[in-house]
DNA sequence: CTTAAAACCTACTATTTCTGTCAACTAAAT
DNA sequence: ATTTAGTTGACAGAAATAGTAGGTTTTAAG
């Protein structure tokens, strides 16, 4: 098991706009640029987030994505949720709202022990997940002493 | 990101030779049966079970395969090393010695800030699976109320 | 010694998931 | 009106996964 690229480049790209970003909206291919991810891939993911209400959209001239929140209220478990559903590891864990489908898969449900396994380990990540947020990254990244970007459209502001 | 077969079914299999079986050797049809997995199939999962040191076998009439080690001596963290390889969450993480092979896969290596967070949360995991063992699983199917099978092979030696 | 039961090994196929691209469309700014 | 840029859904190639199959080797039992 490994995280879909459509997780690992969603973070990547939130990172991105939380760390080379103000507040005016920044175009995909901008984002895709600096973090070499195709733009038209980009654009699904950021379809996903944005219905996850992690990010908000502009069109037209000068468009182009914002997040949602500040960074220090996005945790890495919002976004993963956006990208890889409820639960990590099994599909069969029925979470919150008994309205979800149940797949077995294993033993009669609520008669298998490993699924109490997955179960156990799908709240150990989520609660660290929930956590680390994008803001936590950013200091990270201060620490590291990457570079931002300068923002050029801000020249026409000043 | 979902677990693969091979750990899901891998890791019913040992509990299932951890519930079910005394220290005669174990038949994979046994065990396909009453556990629902293709025989074929486990036998596949058997052989890097085995490569793992997590089993031993015994060829010919009678054989079959035992666990190599006490029940409580396998972690839930020993078998998803065999299934799934050394990290979870990515590919790109070096452990332990470096003659491992790099992906880079975003910015530099060294230079990325994401690779930080999936490189704590397999700690998390790697330390979290290593404590819960196969005598964990089989103390929760008895508070469970699952029966095991009667091993019918024990008649010829009453 | 023969037979049969089981693990062992290699290769193949089918299915699904992932990854990325394309074209047509819609909204916004000038 | 025109142009820029986001939106949408369909789709195709690639890769990983899941499962199947045939044959070989080992070993116990008769
Ligand atoms: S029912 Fe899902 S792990 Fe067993
Ligand atoms: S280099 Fe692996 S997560 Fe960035």
């Amino acid at each position: 098991m490994k995280l879909s690229t459509k997780s690992r480049y969603g973070v990547r790209a939130l990172f991105d706009l939380a760390y080379n970003s103000g507040s005016l909206p920044t175009q995909v291919q901008d984002i895709s640029r600096r973090q070499d991810i195709s733009p038209r891939y980009l654009e699904q993911i950021f379809q996903n987030l944005k219905k996850a209400g992690i990010l908000t959209s502009k069109r037209g001239p000068k468009g182009g994505y914002t997040l949602a929140r500040k960074p220090e209220e996005i945790s890495i478990r919002d976004i993963l949720l956006a990208t890889e559903g409820e639960s990590l590891f099994v599909d069969c864990i029925v979470v919150g709202d008994g309205r979800r489908k149940r797949k077995p898969e294993c033993g009669l449900n609520g008669c298998c022990v490993t699924q109490t396994i997955w179960s156990d380990a799908n709240n150990l990540m989520t609660e660290h997940f929930g956590t680390v947020t994008l803001k936590d990254l950013c200091e990270r990244a201060q620490a590291m002493g990457l570079k931002r970007e300068v923002d050029n459209r801000m020249m026409y502001f000043i």
